[in-house]
DNA sequence: AATGTTTTGTTAAACGTTTACTTTTATATT
DNA sequence: AATATAAAAGTAAACGTTTAACAAAACATT
């Protein structure tokens, strides 16, 4: 910069000492409203902005926060990351974005530069993590939320949506159009959320004295590619199911895709429910019925608890656990 | 922290003084060899990580850079953020990523957290803001570059793609398969690139001897919802065009979507190509045809040029304009 | 042997805050 | 009037780096 604006500068505009600016500032100490005035004037006139590496080195705090997702291209992290950067800068922190590719090596040095950038709190949204990352973390006493992970750790926070009751909803909902046919199409089997939505699905089934047919649970890939793909295997089916319910939206479009080049209409022919809610759900013809993620409300929490924890209002650790909503829409229909 | 290691608990490990330590760590000048495994040990075995504020306060830099964007949710957007965080942080940075909304006074505050946080350069990607933030950063001798937006600012880099010869190629691609009736759905007309879209549009049209009907160009919000909308104005023209130009990828899968509800195939009976070339482009049936914006080279330019920048290598201003690719995908076809 | 030069290291002062400690001034109590 | 107490503001030492200025050793040149 061609010259730095410091708190000196005001200090010495205004008269006084730069400690009564900067409990003028932070509200620290009792300044008498002849000198606050003085040096609120001098902060407007000279257009004075606090140094916060100053102040973070200073045992301060550079109210920034560490977001890890795996890629902000998709859109269900993009829209965490949104949501996050709202709920931060409204409480004027900024997020440092970190894209991890689901490379571990990469995270983990992601997390090196969080760390030495002494950011206030690091919110990892990653679906492939070594407790080695929140381990160092914690040693840097740098507060952490996993979300969207069941995760075991002492130190963290942890706040993830209830995938099992998601599948559950979802079956029911299918079986409370008149369906008792009904396929499933899993995700990556490593991806815990993937089993537990396959775990909520066979719960209802049981539940509603329904047999399990193994020959319908098929595993995808959770893109869009996959949905396509399980559309081969799903017409090879001797007792073809009526009704499908994709783990997740993208394969739930990909699946439907198929169908509509085999002339099998969605939802004349098979009704179609996803999981997530992606802002796509809402475009593609027909709109897909699917089970919401509470993204809002899981940025929201994760951000509150990250900031408690930074701003020592709250020290104990915390296990969350949102509850997915069912989106009516027009992928399934009455049996 | 706990506690913290830092550079003088390096140095005495070492058995040296912590000007030797810094000079180790930045190979700012000469050290013996035995010195300095000394010192490397001493750094491996305390798990030494220089402090970045330290490090950014005394004149150095934090080594992040400001990502400005309208919304990050949006797949364009986030996409160039991808790829400059990517760029980024193979350079040792990170970047701070701001969601403005297009809304002018989130702007000016995250540039004065910016400023506070003294991150060595910004890339705005904003389709609407004042030249006053510019001036801001400029003023704080922040390097700034503009994409994605023509400005005229004597001071910033501004690297933006050929709107207009991306309008004039989509136009030029549907006279070479035959069409003469071609229709054009602009964007808002205070967004410039979409106004340069059409300009190219206009431009193939003359120049290929075809008289331009005002009836055939009629304008969107950029969005989904506008390109279904253009569908009930497409149907009403009495000299119904074979051919349609949608300035952007969302308005032309909207207009796809609106045909479809009305029988009306793609590429079958209308021929439609778009614009941006966004991830759904793929996905969609048929896949869009469109113009594909570089968004890598975008970006990597972009990140290039505010390196250069920051490590003072380069103090010159640059003016980029990038080209844009034709993707022929599945959405026209030969008339 | 005396001097200059290069090589290798160290000391200590910044950078802009915050904050514990100290000082000054005003008010109350004896 | 002298002292104690409270209120308001100031001084200066940190925070962990970098780096200019300095110092000492090692070597070369006269």
């Amino acid at each position: 910069m061609i010259i730095m604006i410091t708190i000196h500068d005001v200090a010495k505009m205004a008269g006084t000492s730069t400690a009564t600016v900067s409990h003028v500032i932070n509200g620290t100490r009792f300044v008498s409203d002849e000198l606050q005035i003085k040096v609120k004037n001098a902060m407007d006139e000279l257009n004075y902005k606090p140094n916060m590496m100053a102040r973070g080195l200073k045992g301060g705090s550079m109210k920034t926060i560490g977001v890890v997702v795996p890629d902000c291209t998709n859109t269900f992290f993009s829209e965490i990351a949104r949501a996050i950067d709202r709920c931060c800068f409204s409480k004027g922190y900024n997020i440092i974005l970190c894209n991890t590719d689901n490379d571990v090596k990469q995270q983990s040095s992601y997390c090196d530069m969080l760390i030495s950038k002494m950011v206030d709190g690091v919110i990892m949204i990653s679906s492939d993590n070594s407790d080695d990352d929140i381990n160092k973390l914690i040693n840097a006493s740098i507060p952490v939320v996993i979300a969207d992970r069941t995760v075991n750790h002492k130190g963290v926070d942890n706040i993830i949506v209830n995938n099992e009751k998601g599948g559950y909803d979802a079956t029911k909902y299918l079986i409370s159009l008149g369906y008792t046919k009904i396929a499933c199409i899993g995700g990556p089997s490593f991806i815990s959320s993937s089993n537990q939505r396959v775990l909520g699905y066979r719960k209802a089934l049981i539940e509603s004295g329904i047999e399990i047919n193994e020959d319908y649970i098929s595993h995808g890939d959770f893109h869009f590619a996959g949905g396509i793909k399980s559309v081969s295997d799903f017409i090879k089916l001797k007792d073809r199911p009526e009704a499908v319910f994709a783990t997740n939206d993208m394969m739930a479009l990909g699946f439907i895709d198929g169908l509509k080049s085999l002339k099998i209409e969605v939802p004349n022919d098979v009704s179609v429910i996803g999981f997530d809610d992606i802002q796509l759900a809402r475009i593609t013809t027909p709109k897909l019925t699917t089970i919401a993620q509470p993204l809002d409300e899981l940025a929201l929490k994760a951000t509150t608890l990250i900031l408690n924890k930074v701003e020592k209002k709250d020290l104990s650790i915390s296990q969350i656990i949102l509850n997915p909503i069912l989106v009516v829409r027009d992928s399934c229909k009455k049996k």
